[in-house]
DNA sequence: TATTGTTATACTCTATAACTATA
DNA sequence: TATAGTTATAGAGTATAACAATA
């Protein structure tokens, strides 16, 4: 029988998901550093490379929502990703004040060889669970994630 | 019946997790604001304080392996954190080349609050889980975080 | 020579505020 | 007047490298 919630507990866990959120960063800094990609560019492109399948191009606010950051965060990082030949900026036709985000050739093959490094840097830090725990663990975050999606 | 450790499940999950980690890291900052911490400071603090509850005051380089931060990072926390009052730096009377950081009267008055504002940052985001959920979560984390915990 | 912490420096990530151009 | 994105600026967080003091 579990005991009711208990206020001290939400400090501890709020505190392990912090230290392993750092190690994870660590990780990934490293394992995109070959590829030119910083955590948040590989973020980012990952996002544009999701709407592209969909065969969609993303507005620069549409991501600055998905990412949860301001869209002033979204300009730096398009930038970047622009000046590596990663994507492209277009402009709607319909709304000249908007900007779509395209995937280039480039972002492509480079989104290829980013998949690897994620998951190796994931995996290097998932490791000691199994499959029914990353699937529990997985479970969990959703629910946490699903609150709050509206923004502040 | 849980499949295989799927190579896919890793990256959603680490992506699952920064983005978690982005707004508790987002509410602490707001939390802690009205007491003049920032959320590193504020992790720095707490450190101090365990240290000072079992009697002993750290070394700058014990600080750095918990946080698990390098040297340098420290130096310029416990800078913010003297100028406010909270810690104060002590020589080692055994070797004059360790530095040991109290915890002051203000500090530690200081770390009271900081416990309730703590807890209510990490409540707002944790709030959409049980007692028993939390108990699993904590588990799960504790099993990541236990391993490479010396470092790289 | 190795260890402890520091000064100096730089980069990533993100934020706020003011501005431009559209609508 | 409201919206989309930008320029300008700042601050938090952390890292590497060179150095001083001490062991």
């Amino acid at each position: 029988m579990p005991s009711p919630e208990s206020p001290e507990s939400s400090g501890r866990l709020a505190e392990q998901l912090l230290l392993l959120t750092r190690r994870l960063h660590h990780a990934q800094k490293h394992a995109f550093r070959p590829l030119g990609l910083t955590p948040a560019q590989s973020r980012l492109l990952r996002t544009v490379g999701a709407h592209a399948q969909r065969g969609s191009a993303p507005r620069m606010a549409d991501l600055a929502r998905q990412l949860e950051v301001v869209p002033r965060a979204v300009t730096s990082l398009v930038d970047a990703l622009e000046e590596r030949g990663a994507v492209r900026r277009a402009q709607d036709p319909a709304n000249r004040r908007v900007v779509l985000i395209e995937l280039t050739d480039d972002g492509r093959a480079l989104l290829g060889k980013l998949r690897r490094a994620r998951q190796s840097a994931a995996e290097g830090i998932l490791e000691p669970l199994g499959a029914e725990q990353r699937e529990e663990l997985g479970g969990l975050l959703s629910a946490l994630l699903e609150q709050g999606e509206g923004g502040c």
